[in-house]
Formats: structure tokens, C-alpha cells, sequence
DNA sequence: AACATTTTTTTGGACGCCGAAATAAAACAA
DNA sequence: TTGTTTTATTTCGGCGTCCAAAAAAATGTT
């Protein structure tokens, strides 16, 4: 109840509650949308003849719209949906050994995708901004689409984000603290960009699929390199007052606990990820610094293998990780009390040596009444949800700071030209 | 972004909004108003007479009006506020020793009180209900006030409330569960009731005292005879899927830690609450069941001044409460980065004892950069701010719920006397 | 070919905002 | 006293968006 309300953000809104459904639902007939939206026919076909008009939706061909099914009585739908050359969005994943990128449509299509393989851990702060400026120069230049239709770019990273500062706060990825990225890309190409976490882009992801099921407040936590965690709150994905994303990997969980990546001791994950597990499973101490290379995924098999036939090492780490991760959510959960838990990523292959030790903990860390309210739910999603939900993201926001605004009304227009 | 905006959406929303100024701001001249909404002049006009038409708002007399500082040039602005008669609310908090109720007028000013001295801990589940009606009923009876003038009743308690049931999940204050409320309230006296937790009931006080400072994202703590915390998220207070509240206090420290009045072990209220205080010192087992009496406040005065002493069982209590606080204040940080943290309640009388081991756990605990964001604060606050919020949030939906909607537009008030 | 059915557009009226001009009510100045 | 200046509020006409109802469009059915 911040905005004062006005015939401006009348159309606003509404444009914007017609382009939401959309989004979910993909293309559809007029009438359709007012199901979805509640406005009255006669509002449906103002709204989407000037949404057609500015170039952002589209009618279907006859022929497409003839491959709906069969032909019912009456005047046939008229299908519409984004006009998918409106915009582009481009979405970047950085990750320790490289770069992975996509450029989608204004449907959120990927029309391509590139991957480079610079190791991030030890590169130049003051010049990742540009090399990550010209990845996505190159896959622009590939691709014949020039920035100026890059409506937004959108980078996930593991660690904390400044989405205000468009900077990498901390990042298990780099060595280096506070790197600057937004901006380079905003100087070089002109495109507006975000940084964002990486597990806020797949709870992201996740809002656009199934907005019902993961639309009120949940969290999602994904576990593998590392241990990230998005949160949903009342259907938003939160990001915290700086942007700084929920850190639920670097949640302590005993004080003098382990060793982390991030230099404190007892982080969950430093219970939770690859590399934990194989520390605890090798017999080395806790207290041993971790390794900041990447992991091969064998080695994780291996050790999943070696629990599975019952070498005890490999069994107490899954044990200790189950503990840890099973007391981290049971904090979570008092303080927020989600309805849903979303479990995700490669470290849920091992879900079922884990588990049982989890559900333990939770019976310690909550209380009946509120353990009961929360479902948890193991997803198997990999990192291309990370892409998806920063593209799903970036095609928001340029539904709402862009395509909602509409064209210059009346007087607007006048002072314009005045000027 | 869920509404269709129309002229009735305009309508509330810009209603809404001058009342939301007047409340933040108490009485204003129309300008004033302009200048707090960003409405034009004219449409305060229209906006403001409709709502004195309406018998919520009220012109301030000439006398009162002088008595604003020195007259300045020009026409003299007339000040408008709230008309005390539109509405009543009441507020009830329910302690482990009794009731104490509230009666506001539709401005906030509080014209009646009432505490009783009904130990709820050994309540009848199935009457307590009627016990509380019954005492609003009194109240009511007292001040001549009709209940058809009492908008809505907010209903104060320590621990789990279930808003949507209108019940009291769990409570230290009673033995017995899931203590249904509201509806008693609700079918006797005909007053829409909500039950709520009282630290969320501080949260709501304090962003209606200064919405600047607590209005972004924040976390209240209050200790004393338990530990409750009221979070604001974006500025709203953040009461869950379920209307469950957070339930900071009994969020887990350490595994196997000492036993809780809610049955779990090593909650931060088993370290910090006044209980856990008395206990330790004591040199009793940190396994012994606590005590369900009321606390008297000399106990903890006679603990404080022992360990300003240096009694060694004293100290070692308070850097206990200190790391347990500590380690929990870390937690909530690393999930949410709230900017400020309130500590409040009398168990703050104790922070030059206990902080120091708040700040070492929190160094222990949370990475630098998320530390450095976070502001924690001590305000002297006592129980009194629970009835002042409470009273707040039901004000603040009353406005939201019945004075925004206002008169009913031509074509309802047709369709209303077709029917 | 006429009718039925469904979708979409057109038309006219309501509502609420706004800018500009008018009015109101006071202090100040001559 | 009377006119001027200043500030607050109201009045008036225009604009944008919504909606209900009626009309038009496009297709299947008989």
C-alpha cells in the first residue's frame, strides 16, 4: 500500500495481471483471460489489442490455433501469447570452473546457449565484469541479436549477492570479495543486470511451474558443491534489504564445529556438501581446510557406493550430514514455519542414507504442532533450473518495469513534445 | 499484484492511503495529506469529505486548531483526524496469571482497562473461550459501549496461535492445546476476533510508532519469563502460512541441551528465559522439568545483583544465555538479514552481562559481510507495548477492511434495493 | 439457408483522478 | 478601514479506464 492509485496504475496493473497469466499458462484465447484475470471482455479486448499493438503479444496463426483440439461450436478462439521478438533476456550461471549461458526470447525460449570454461576461483576482481561483459558480447555477436534488444541480463552465483550493487559479496567461487559485475555489463553493453544466488533462481524457477504448490511460503535448499538455499516468502522470492540471500549452507550448526569454506567453524555445510562428506569419510580431520577445487561427481558416487555396502565412514558421514542438515531445517521451520520444503540437487541422490537421521533431528528441533504443518519434498533438479528461473526472473521484470507500462498517454505525449 | 484494478480498487486504495497518513501521523490539514499520499489537492477534497460524510473522519474544532504553534499567513488549515465514535476495538493479553483487557476508541486512545487474575494454566480448554468473552462483555458493560461498536478483538498470547482457527496452538500459558478462542468471542458478543502472538503484537507496536526505522525487515525479540520474537519482513509483521507466528525462543541451540517447557531440549529459551536463568544458577540439573509458576521479578533482581557480585554460578548463567542468544540471533541472521534487531523485555535489564557472549557467538556465527548489516538494539519495552500493538493491528484492519471500502457506488446501491 | 453457439468488438455511461481557476480565510500594509 | 498577499480548500471540465449491454463475427448444426 505504498502507491497512490491513479487511471496510470489502473492500466498497469491490469496490463500486468494479463502478461502474469500468460506467463503461467502460455498462450490463450481472450476469454480465457478473463477467467484468469476478472476483467470483463470488454476490458480483455482493449488491453490486448494495445498489448498487440506495442509489438509484446501476438495472435497465433490460423493454423496454430486450428492444432488446439477439436473445433467446438461457435466463433473460434483466437489464440494469443507473447510475441517473442519483443525482448531478449540473457541469463549467466557462474560457477567454479566456468561460465554457462543462455539468451532467450521474450516467450523465455533459449534461442542459444554457451559455455566457457574460465576458472573463476582465482580471477581478477577488478576484471571479471569484462569477461563476463564479453561472453555475453560473443554469444550476441553468434547469435546476430544486438544488445539493444537484451532487455536484461541476469547472473547466479553461489555465496551472497548485492542485487542493489550488482556484486558478488562473498562467493565460495572466487577467492576475492566484493567483485563487481553488474556494472560492467551495464557500461559495455548497455544492458540493465542483476546478480542474484543461485538457489533464489531455482525457487524462482519453481514459482513459474507450479505456482500453487510452491506459491505460498517455502524454502528450497540444494544440496551438493555446496549448500544453498532459496526462500519464498508469500509467493515472492525473498531477497533480503541489501539483496544478500538467505545463506542457510552457512548457518552454524554446533559452535567449534567443522571447518567451512567461509573460514567459520560448524556451518551446515560444511556437515552437508561433497566436499564434507568426503572429508568425514577419509578419516581427516574436521579441522582440515577444505579443498576450493571443483569435485569430481565419481568420487561422490563412490562414496555413495561405499555407504550403501556399509563402510562405516561413509555411513557416519551421511549420519553427521543428516543431523546437521535435519537441525538446520528444524531452525528454519520454527522461525518461518514454511508449508513446503524443497529438497534439490545432486547431493539428493544419497537422500535415502540421509533421511532417517534427518527425521531424527527434526523430532529434537520442532515442536509436534508445527513439524506436521511442513511438508518436505525431494526434487531431483539440476543446475539448468538455475537458468531457467534467472531467465524466468529477468522475463518478470521486464514484464512489470517494461511491458506494463504501455505506451504515453495523452498529455504525456504533449509534454514530451514540448520538451 | 493479484487484484484486477478498477474505480473500486482506486477507491480503497486511496482511502486507504490517507488513513494510513493520519494514523502515522495523527491529525493533518488536507495539504498535508497531499503531500503525505502524492494525491492532488482536489482529490483530497472529494476523498476527505466523503470520509467526514461518512462519520470516520472529523474536523478539529477552531480551538484546537489554534492551539497548533503560531498562526502563519494565509488561510488558517483546518485539521482533520479521526473521529474517535466511527469504532472501538478491544485488545486482550493473556498471561500464565491472568487477562488484562483494553478498550481503544477508533483514534487508539485507550478509555477503559481491566485485568483479572484467572490463572489460565490450569484452564478448562473448552470454556476459556467464554472466560474471555465474558470479561469483554464486562469491560463493555462498564464503559456502556455496545459490543455492536467494538469492530474487532485482538487477542494477545505467548506461543503458537493459529489465526485462521482463531486458537492457541501451544502456549506455556496453558497445560492444554489447541484452546479454541476467537469463536467464543466471535458467537457471544458478535465481535470479529483474531488471535495473535504477543511478540508479533510488539513487532506491530513498534512499526506503527516508527515505520522509518522498523519498517524494512526486522526481528523483535522480547525476553523475560519466556523468549518470543515478531518478525517484519518488507515492512509488514510476518505471520505465517498457517498464522502460526515465529516461535524464536524455541529454536533449538545444541542437541540434547536443557530441557524446555515445550518437552524439546536445548531450545534458546531453556538458556535464556527466566527459568533457564534461576535454573543454572541454581546448580540445578539443566534436565529438571521447569516450573509453569509465575516468576516473582525480585528473583530475578536478587540474580542480577549476584552475578554484578561476581558469584561465579550467576556469571556463568548469563554467558550461557549470551552464547545460546547468540548462536540463535546468528541463525535468524543467516536466514534472513534482517537490518535491525530489537531486543526488548525485561530480560534485557541483564545485557552488560550477557552481551559480550552475544557478540563472541555472533562473530562464531555469522560470515563479516552479513554481520556488518545487521544492527541490534536494546529498547527498554515493557509488556504494555503488546496491548498498544495489538490495539494498532486491529485499528490498522479496521481501516483496511471497513472505512476504506466506504459508501456503496450507484450501481450496487441499485442492485442492493432490486434484492 | 436459417439457426445456434461461442468469441470478440462496439457503444455509452460511471467513477475517480487531475490541472486550472475560483473561492475562502487569514495576516500584513497603507 | 481597505486593499494586498499568502496559504488552504473547493469547483469545474477533461481524461483514462472499467463495465454492462448490445452488436458483430465466425463457425457448427439442422
Amino acid at each position: 500500500m505504498r502507491e497512490k492509485a491513479d487511471s496510470d496504475l489502473v492500466r498497469r496493473q491490469n496490463r500486468l495481471l494479463l502478461l502474469e497469466a500468460l506467463r503461467q499458462q502460455g498462450g490463450m484465447a481472450r476469454v480465457e483471460m478473463g477467467r484468469h484475470t476478472g476483467l470483463s471482455p470488454a476490458s480483455i479486448t482493449t488491453i490486448s489489442s494495445q498489448l498487440i499493438a506495442d509489438g509484446i503479444l501476438k495472435e497465433a496463426s490460423a493454423a496454430h490455433a486450428a492444432a488446439e483440439g477439436p473445433q467446438r461450436r461457435g466463433r473460434p478462439a483466437t489464440l494469443i501469447d507473447f510475441n517473442p521478438k519483443a525482448a531478449n533476456v540473457v541469463a549467466v550461471r557462474v560457477s567454479i570452473d566456468g561460465l554457462e549461458l543462455a539468451l532467450a526470447d521474450a516467450r523465455g525460449s533459449v534461442l542459444a546457449r554457451r559455455a566457457s570454461r574460465t576458472a573463476t576461483y582465482d580471477a581478477n576482481p577488478a576484471a571479471f565484469g569484462k569477461v563476463v561483459a564479453g561472453e555475453i558480447a560473443t554469444l550476441l555477436a553468434k547469435t546476430r541479436v544486438p544488445a539493444k534488444r537484451v532487455a536484461r541480463a541476469g547472473i547466479a552465483v553461489q555465496g551472497v549477492a548485492d542485487s542493489q550493487a550488482g556484486a558478488v559479496v562473498w562467493s565460495p567461487a572466487f577467492r576475492g570479495r566484493n567483485i563487481s559485475v553488474a556494472s560492467a555489463v551495464e557500461d559495455r553493453l548497455g544492458i540493465p543486470c542483476r546478480v542474484a544466488n543461485d538457489a533464489n533462481m531455482i525457487a524462482e524457477g519453481l514459482t513459474g511451474i507450479d505456482r500453487a504448490r510452491y506459491g505460498g511460503t517455502a524454502a528450497v535448499v540444494f544440496m551438493g558443491w555446496g549448500v544453498g538455499m532459496g526462500l519464498i516468502i508469500n509467493g515472492q522470492v525473498y531477497h533480503g534489504p541489501t539483496g544478500a540471500a538467505a545463506e542457510f549452507g552457512h548457518m552454524n550448526h554446533l559452535p567449534d564445529g567443522p571447518l567451512c569454506r567461509c573460514g567459520r567453524r560448524g556451518c551446515v555445510e560444511a556437515y552437508v556438501a561433497d566436499y564434507s562428506l568426503l572429508r568425514w569419510a577419509s578419516g581427516h580431520a574436521a579441522t582440515q581446510p577444505p579443498s576450493s577445487n571443483a569435485i569430481p561427481a565419481q568420487d561422490m558416487l563412490a562414496l555413495e557406493t561405499a555407504a550403501h555396502r556399509g563402510d562405516p565412514n561413509a555411513v557416519s558421514a551421511y549420519a553427521k550430514a543428516g543431523e546437521a542438515l535435519g537441525f538446520g531445517l528444524a531452525r528454519l521451520i520454527v522461525i518461518l514455519t514454511p508449508s513446503r520444503i524443497v529438497l534439490a540437487g545432486p547431493g539428493t541422490r544419497a537422500m535415502p542414507l540421509i533421511r532417517p537421521h534427518l527425521d531424527r533431528a527434526l523430532e529434537q528441533g520442532v515442536v509436534d504442532e508445527l513439524r506436521r504443518t511442513v511438508e518436505i519434498e525431494v526434487v531431483p533438479i539440476g543446475t539448468d533450473m538455475i537458468i531457467k528461473g534467472t531467465i524466468d526472473r529477468a522475463l518478470r521484470h521486464v514484464d512489470r518495469e517494461i511491458f506494463a507500462h504501455g505506451p504515453l498517454t495523452k498529455r504525456v505525449r504533449e509534454l514530451e513534445t514540448v520538451a
